[in-house]
Order: structure tokens, then C-alpha cells, then sequence
DNA sequence: TGCGCTCTTTGCGCCAACTCAAACAACAGA
DNA sequence: TCTGTTGTTTGAGTTGGCGCAAAGAGCGCA
């Protein structure tokens, strides 16, 4: 195992304010993993035996019900916890976690949490905060599939994407991971045929530009006129 | 104030395990309130300043969206902890809380949250369990949105409304609070009308029975083969 | 006892989004 | 270069649930 460096986390908004040493104690019960593209990092109601914060990559977290119909629940970006249920006094993880791409990860296991949260509370503190915003954006997709119509919802769904993992192109912004149409279908409430439509539609407009597993938002003005449009009620 | 009684508590799941002192300790930082039905308790966005533990009653939370539409997030039963942002480091509430009926609660301050914490610990644990499970709670909502024809999705709703806060009685299981069509609506994305429809659609197979703010469940078994059906796909 | 308010029921027409179907395009591996 | 696999597009037909409308019923309050 290679030692871990403090400025790999130091920057992160996680650990501001932390003293060189507490990274280091965190960093010295962490290991550090690579896992490739459409690996599943851990399973939905597998044994919760550690929990990882994301150095590098995208990961899918992915909820499938008994009939084998998936969900995606949310995506998870460099800097982020991911699998801390530990937190939550969980004995199995909720969903499953895929690398959406090769990703870098450093993971602890589950008993160190009680040491490191001792010793460094500003780290328990960071990660209920995390599942607090995760809790309340969750609630929010509940409010939206309530009150709007799909097409505001991919909408919506698009300028998060791009806003939270997006990268600047010469045409507009892209999602820098690949995603498809039945992706955005999972995390909206809906199907690829309608997804597809919408896209082909606003590309159409000039609004975005798509391609096989990709999604560029030309127009994020005019995409969040659409997705503020109300039209029930 | 009165004094408070370790009884009070004493035999929730929340506090099981704890020495009498530890109680005394957690309830003498406590004032313990009424409120009247249809109060509010805490409003949406309102400064986060206190946190509580609903002793009698049931409580309503509610999300507004900026069009004015409302949903409702869940109800709180007697022995549950709620508005405990404080414990996700969030400064203001995410939702209201409405007395569904007349209320007591224990109310902390939120600057007694550390102390409480650092003296009785299975008191943290138990608030982040409680978080846990709402999340997990939510994201089943997203998914049955997501996966469940509106039918399904309100027989679910009754089903754990009936086994969360259901009351036993000659004809069946009754709702033990005033619930109207339009709540039951709002828990389940969709309207006043497709719930009045369906509801009088059970009550002539015998599967319920209503009444102006009531709904009791007469028939569980049958119910339970409506919600699991699946239609879609 | 009656009035007004809130809640519930039911009918009807419509349309957003679904299902089903089929062809097409891009990429990966042999 | 070919071939299989995976992802995308588009058309056609269907329908679940919504919007609108109006009447009815239960309850609180004067």
C-alpha cells in the first residue's frame, strides 16, 4: 500500500480547517483503491463493512427493487463520501455503488469510525452534513416527481448534471461521464423512449447536443426556462 | 415548567438502555409543550433552533414549493425524534410541522444538542439512526414513484399509514388521526379525485371504509395483493 | 335549527406519457 | 473487416390519470 499524502484531501470543503495532523490520522487508517469501470463497489443490503470518499471519477448509486426494475439514485463526484452507513447505524448498504467510470476511492472500514469521529469530530460533523444534503435533495425529487410534468423533471435533472459534473467544451457544457438515455430515464421516472424525444427535441431548439452516451448542454438559459415551465394546475 | 418524569421516555426504543440518570440528564435540559391541532410547530426555512420528541399526538411534515403546491413528507408518531436539523448541521428546517391533532412534545434547544450528545451518546446515535431511516424511507419514495402505478402507490400509503399509525377497531384498523382524501393525495403525487375514486372502489369490494377524515382499513390481506400488483411493464 | 364551510363523490373529455415495434448507428472484440 | 452487442431514434396506437365541473354530505358555529 502506498503511504497517503495530506494534499490528496486537504483541499476538499470535508476537510477545511482540519490541522495537518488530523489528515494524516485519517489518511493513515485509510486505504487507497482503484476500481474499474462497471465495477460494483459495493452491493444493495450487502454487509456494510466500510465507507469511501471519491478522489477520482464518477460513481452510480443504484436501488433495484424486487421486480429487478432499477432506480439511480443519485451520482456521486470526486470529493464526496459515498457508502457511510456507518453513520446511520445501517448494518447493509442501501443501494449499490458502480463506477460509472475507472474510478479512485480511498476506503476505511467500518471500525475505525468510532476513532476517527473521537478524534477528529470535524470529519463526523462533515458527514452528517452529507447525509442531511442528501436527505433533503432526495425529498426534493419526491416534491418534484409530485408537482411537475417529465419534461421539466429531465430538465431539471440535466442542469444538475451538468452543474455538478460538468466540464467546459467549446460547444456548451458536457456531463464528463458517459450516461445514457435510460440513465437519465432511471433517475427521472420515466422511459428512454420519452428521454430520447425530449433530447431530440431541444437539439432541435439548439439547447443541448447529444451522441451515443453523451449529453452537451448548449443553452443552459433556455434549458432552465423549460424546466421551470409550469404547466399542471 | 413542571418537572419531567424519567417514565415519560423511559420505554422508547430511543432511550432503551439508558440509566435513570441519563434521562434525568436529558430531560431536565427539556421543556415539554402542548400544542393545539393544526399549529405549526416550525415553519419551512424558519431558523433551525430547537429540536423535539413527540410525546402524544401526530404530527404533519410538510415541503411547500414555490408555486405554492405542498406535499407531505411523512407523519411522526408518539416516541419519535423530529426537526433534528441540528444534527445534520443544517441552520433552518427543510419542511413545516403541523399538529395533526393536539400535541405534546419535548423541546431541546439546539444549543444543547453538543452537551446532550457528549454526555449520552446512544442519544446521537439514536438521531442518526432515525436520519437513516427517513432517508432510506424517502428514497423508497422515489422509487415507488418511479416503478408503481398511482393505485399501488395509495395502497402502500394506507398500508403503512394503518401499520404506523393504525388503531384497532370492531370494523378494522382505523388511521388514528384526521386524514382527508387531499393529504392522501399529497403523500402520493397525485389527486384528490384518483384517491376518492379508488377509495370508494375498496369500500365496494369491502376492503375499507371511509368517512369524512377517516379511513380504516378492513381488509389488510386484499389490500396488500393490490399494492404488490404490478401492472406497468 | 339553519347557514356556511370544508370535504367527498362522480361524470366526462382529453392528453401526456406509456407500450409496442422496428430500424438505425456506434463501438468493441475477433 | 466483419459481426454481435449496446445504445438511439422515431412512428403508431393506447390508456391511466388529470382537469374541469357540479352536486352532495358532514360538521361547527351562531
Amino acid at each position: 500500500m502506498p503511504e497517503l499524502d495530506g494534499s490528496l484531501i486537504a483541499g476538499l470543503p470535508l476537510f477545511s480547517g482540519m490541522s495537518k495532523k488530523e489528515l494524516d490520522f485519517l489518511l493513515c487508517r485509510a486505504r487507497s483503491a482503484r476500481y474499474p469501470k462497471d465495477l460494483a463497489i459495493f452491493e444493495q443490503d450487502g454487509n456494510a463493512d466500510a465507507f469511501f470518499l471519491l478522489l477520482d471519477g464518477h460513481i452510480r448509486v443504484v436501488r433495484l427493487n424486487e421486480d429487478g426494475e432499477q432506480v439511480i439514485a443519485r451520482y456521486i463526484n470526486p470529493g464526496e463520501l459515498f457508502g457511510i452507513a456507518v453513520a446511520m447505524g445501517r448494518a447493509t448498504y442501501p443501494a449499490s455503488a458502480i463506477a460509472a467510470v475507472d474510478c479512485v476511492a480511498l476506503a476505511w472500514p467500518n471500525e475505525a469510525w468510532p476513532d476517527l469521529t473521537a478524534r477528529v469530530p470535524q470529519f463526523a460533523s462533515g458527514a452528517y452534513r452529507t447525509i442531511g444534503e442528501r436527505l433533503q435533495e432526495t425529498q426534493d425529487q419526491v416534491m418534484q416527481m409530485s408537482t411537475e410534468q417529465v419534461e421539466q423533471r429531465v430538465a431539471h435533472t440535466l442542469l444538475r448534471l451538468v452543474q455538478q459534473s460538468g466540464r467546459k467544451t467549446a460547444e456548451g457544457i458536457e456531463i464528463d461521464f458517459p450516461i445514457t438515455r435510460q440513465d437519465i430515464a432511471e433517475m427521472t421516472g420515466t422511459t428512454l423512449h420519452t428521454v430520447s424525444r425530449l433530447l431530440s427535441a431541444w437539439e432541435d431548439m439548439g439547447l443541448v447536443r447529444g451522441g451515443r452516451q453523451r449529453v452537451i448542454v448548449t443553452d443552459a438559459h433556455n434549458l432552465m426556462l423549460i424546466a421551470e415551465h409550469r404547466r399542471k394546475r
